[in-house]
DNA sequence: GAAGCCATTCGAATCGATTCGATTTTCGGC
DNA sequence: GCCGAAAATCGAATCGATTCGAATGGCTTC
């Protein structure tokens, strides 16, 4: 026992390997062979484990461990919003799930909410390497730390940062393929609901300086791939991707006299398409026939299924993969360049030429 | 530059607290100090921090600290399903929120998936305290060696385990509630849709014999609570809980002639009531003159507005939360007791008495 | 019987910080 | 100008393992 300080006051404090290589009568780089496998005589791992048992010892510590071996076996995934809002959304969650399925049971996936203010977590968690998940510039800072920390760095469709991988989908291309194909059906007078800009999360008009001021990757990227068509498309930014959201925008963009009302919205998302539709719905016109609809995703939505949706399936599974497959790589020293996956144009009955 | 061992091999190896010190012309400790904010003077820490920016030196490593400090400051979540299944539950997401929340941004969340079979990541991984979301006792070995490793653990409608702090709600006790209610509106002839009983995700006919092989609390305290009032209750074991397990089982409950068809289904989630609500109305039965439906958990979900289901409102974040306090008390070497919650009947308009 | 090998085992250094008690400075008060 | 308390700084021990090169031992092979 140390002469000095005593961390865990009290009680019988934690055998340690030492102890265990002591009753077992062995060094303790043997003992540590036993509990890692190297080579050693079964005879003498057999001693050193029935010597852990009596113990009670449960193993090297991780932390010791990590120290030593300057690898934790951890992940950290950051995300800028709370924990509720970011998984409520399907192509996040699937992401998540693509990232847990890549890694495998052998890391754990340190979740970290990155809310922009001040020194965080970020930067005092035990992680191997990092992955953003549509997160914006805030984290500057904490980049910079980790770049300074040699944590490789993998950012799913965030925005473009020296030292960080890039896993991005064609955001603006498939958005522009969906806007030609609305184009193609004849409407010219449309509207667009899309994702937030910023990280302020409120409802509000699409405007010029929102747009000059936009943090967030993919919605602008996907506004600007629909501006290629329309170039002055104007609409709505929503607060969240939710099918509520989706009713609120469509309900005031839709509850105009008909003359002035858009033959066809475009919304960033099929949970706000789907609301889109309902306030369609609600206002009794119907789809395709007064209004055409199209998304963005390709989720499958829980109980939505009286239309075929038009929208871009985008391989959201796959983004989690290729990035839990990048931390992989880089992990192991190699450089593996971006990422870049592609979505599938799929045209559903919510689209169609306008009416008269 | 060590003798021995260079673990990451080539380039300028990182700067260390160490080397700031020396720059910095002060001993190591006072070095910690500067960044640790203890008791030192503001000119020699401004020194200290410009040997730093110096040296590219980041700040102390987590991992080390971790190890001295024996803290730090990672909260592991176990879950029993991957990712995306167990996180697309609105309930179980609710509660990682709670937990989030009231951890706050001093701790990150690990998450770990535990598919039961050998040593995984929870034996291996860095972290403070453990929390069980739903988990089977598939675990009593990882649970085993945290209790060993002195690891508080806390289980959020988890199995009853020694020295596993419990974060529960009145599961039985509410659905017995529900189940009254019904009985009180005047039902004799029901059936029940029930979550999966164990961690076969398979859908099946509720038997006898299943139920005792029951793994999961969660539906089987449901179960239990629906039987005390209706004794034989039978139906249908789902495959997890989403609207389309609950129209599958719904169709087969339902679709039978009018004498036969149970007059009431007790769904054990809303998203399975939602599920089966559809089904009912697929098969042109009015909800609730021809089958009342309730459901347990009271979520918003998300596009179902033409009803207002009859169920019971557990308080989700509210156990993330409570789990989360518990965590930090007991690693504040207090001794919290379990912790119970309780739900609240809804009645809404998915319910009433049998036609005829 | 000596030499050569392979499989084990050991000792010591190291990972990078934090912490405690002791030592030195600083400074107000008289 | 001196004393004692408070503030700042330092040195050394420590957290608990892993790792490397060297040392040991038992075998085969010539």
């Amino acid at each position: 026992m140390g002469v000095h300080n005593q961390p865990h006051a009290g009680l019988a404090s934690r055998a340690t390997l030492a102890d265990v290589a002591k009753l077992a009568g062995v060094s303790g780089s043997t003992a540590s062979l036993a509990f890692s496998g190297g080579s050693i005589s079964s005879a003498t791992r057999e001693r050193v484990l029935t010597a852990a048992r009596e113990l009670n010892y449960s193993g090297p510590d991780p932390r010791a461990r990590s120290l030593r071996q300057g690898r934790s076996g951890i992940v950290g995934v950051i995300i800028e919003d709370r924990v509720l809002n970011s998984f409520r959304d399907p192509m996040t969650l699937a992401a998540l799930d693509g990232i847990s399925q890549e890694l495998g049971e052998g890391s754990g996936l340190l979740l970290l909410t990155a809310t922009g203010d001040g020194e965080s977590t970020i930067q005092s968690a035990v992680f191997d390497a990092a992955i953003f998940m549509g997160c914006s510039p805030h984290l500057a800072r904490s980049i910079e730390i980790m770049r300074q920390r040699n944590v490789p760095m993998v950012a799913i469709e965030g925005q473009a940062f020296d030292g960080v991988l890039a896993v991005n989908i064609d955001n603006r291309h498939a958005s522009a393929e969906l806007a030609a194909l609305v184009h193609t059906l004849g409407h010219r007078r449309l509207a667009t609901v899309t994702l937030p800009l910023t990280s302020v999360r409120e409802r509000a008009q699409l405007t010029d300086e929102l747009v000059k001021t936009a943090t967030t990757a993919v919605s602008l990227d996907r506004l600007l791939g629909a501006r290629q068509v329309f170039a002055n498309l104007g609409g709505i930014v929503a607060a969240g991707s939710s099918s509520d959201e989706g009713f609120a925008a469509g309900m005031e963009l839709l509850s105009r006299p008909a003359e002035e009302r858009p033959t066809a919205i475009l919304a960033q998302s099929d949970l706000l398409a789907v609301g889109v539709i309902r306030a369609a719905e609600a206002l009794a016109l119907v789809v395709p026939r007064d209004v055409t609809v199209v998304g963005f995703d390709g989720a499958r939505i829980e109980g939505f299924t009286d239309h075929d949706l038009t929208t871009v399936r985008q391989p959201a599974t796959e983004k989690g993969r290729a990035a839990g497959s990048a931390v992989t790589a880089l992990l192991a020293g190699e450089t593996p360049g971006d990422v870049s996956l592609s979505s599938v144009l799929h045209v559903g009955s919510t689209s169609g030429p306008p009416a008269g």
